[in-house]
DNA sequence: ACTTATAGTGTATATTTGACACATTTATTT
DNA sequence: AAATAAATGTGTCAAATATACACTATAAGT
């Protein structure tokens, strides 16, 4: 056997959502589009599947296309394939959901591609269903950032706990009590005090912190609340 | 612009896991091939999108094929495109991940395709990248049910706490206390008491109850814990 | 009537969360 | 140099939630 019969192939592209967080609100990198279709409408950053590439290959392709960065944080949102969803021909796209440290990205790769970055309440409509796949993209962050600790992976290196903060009040869009927020944050023992203090501030200067790594990886699944404690790491099958 | 240049299309699979409940142990419907290609093998059910059809409506086709029923919970599971993923030609697979309830299903479509079935612990390996298709659905069925009441997709329209409790101990293969379990369910207000009592018991009958299926839409989403209770259901931008 | 097995309800304790007060640090102002 | 303003860091109490465990109720078989 070497093919299937009567089966036709559809076009697959891969389109990436990408996060970023300027220290006060959460932003999209965004393309206005300088080529057809729907050339000068805004869109998200996207290509299609080459023929001899893995879909996560693609995505980190594209990602790194478009901000110069290797390594970046990706997960798939989704699929979406409805039939008249390209107005072109029929295309389905797979959806990439991609956080990156925005002081990190390439000026120019950006500036290229004739990208920007844009707050979520001030972003333009955008074309075919990419209105549909941020909606559900900011959904998933506001999701997973409450169980997991994804909140570091749009932040520099070392970052302060009121940074932090604002971090999560910007993705939740609702003011958080800073003693709880400390308190919740520390106990989770992902912090690690660098002992420097954060330079740049007009008034106390915080503390910075740099995320244990290690401890990162071993607690990024354990969240779940609802089953008792023979779970917290996993009882697999 | 009728078609973008020097773009192939790949062709598109879609494939389902099938969970079920016997009151005892969750099971996965599962399929031994009597077609090519590696006939005799086990793999999921599946099957090529076709050409004017949505992503959902294939899914929704390929498990009413084998199952016989419409209205199915399923969900977008992700997207298996290894280049290398199935040696017949590339393919690229959209999975879904169905919960039926499993006295529901039609005994006569399931003998047709040579479907079983089968317990967690009891599934032999299956063909192509199915493995790992049907691991992630384990850990995404451990997952959401944690925090969304999609249990209730597995179990009859009338049931009892102690077969919910039975549910709830195979998903996570651990015990559960009963007293506990049973105030944490009837404190989600989602059950009503039909004032039936379960009739096949050698014992004392337990109170069947249904699901409130207004407050099930209601309350599907609400749970995460971190966030203040502004977020309850949804602060949307 | 007694036993066995399962269902249903209650209660005391520990833990976690939520609301809030006070003290500390640093640049700027007086 | 002292006072002020704006932010950071730590502490405490009450309410809510989770955990562990004991007792009562019902149905069927002996």
């Amino acid at each position: 056997m070497t093919s299937y019969p009567n089966i036709s192939g559809i076009l697959l592209a891969i389109d990436c959502i990408i996060f970023g967080f300027d220290g006060k609100d959460i932003k999209l990198l965004l393309i206005k589009r300088n080529f057809e279709p729907q050339k000068g409408s805004w869109s998200l950053m996207g290509g299609f599947l080459e023929a001899n590439e893995n879909l996560e290959d693609g995505a980190t392709r594209i990602l790194h296309d478009l901000t110069g960065l290797k390594n970046i944080y990706v997960e798939q949102l989704g699929v979406y394939g409805n039939v008249q969803r390209d107005p072109v021909t029929r295309t389905v796209s797979v959806v990439f959901f991609a956080l990156i440290n925005i002081d990190d990205h390439s000026e120019e790769a950006v500036k290229l591609h004739n990208a920007s970055w844009i707050s979520l309440d001030q972003r333009p409509s955008l074309i075919f269903d990419h209105n549909e796949m941020v909606y559900k993209a900011i959904e998933h962050l506001r999701y997973k950032a409450a169980l997991h600790p994804i909140g570091f992976e749009l932040l520099p290196e070392q970052f302060t706990i009121p940074q932090l903060q604002k971090l999560y009040e910007a993705i939740y869009n609702t003011p958080i009590d800073r003693r709880n927020f400390s308190r919740k944050l520390l106990s989770t023992g992902l912090l690690i005090d660098t002992g420097i203090k954060n330079a740049h501030s007009a008034t106390k200067k915080a503390a910075l912190y740099k995320l244990d790594t290690a401890r990162y990886k071993e607690k990024f699944n354990s969240f779940w609340n609802f089953m008792p404690d023979s779970m917290e790491n996993g009882v697999r099958i």
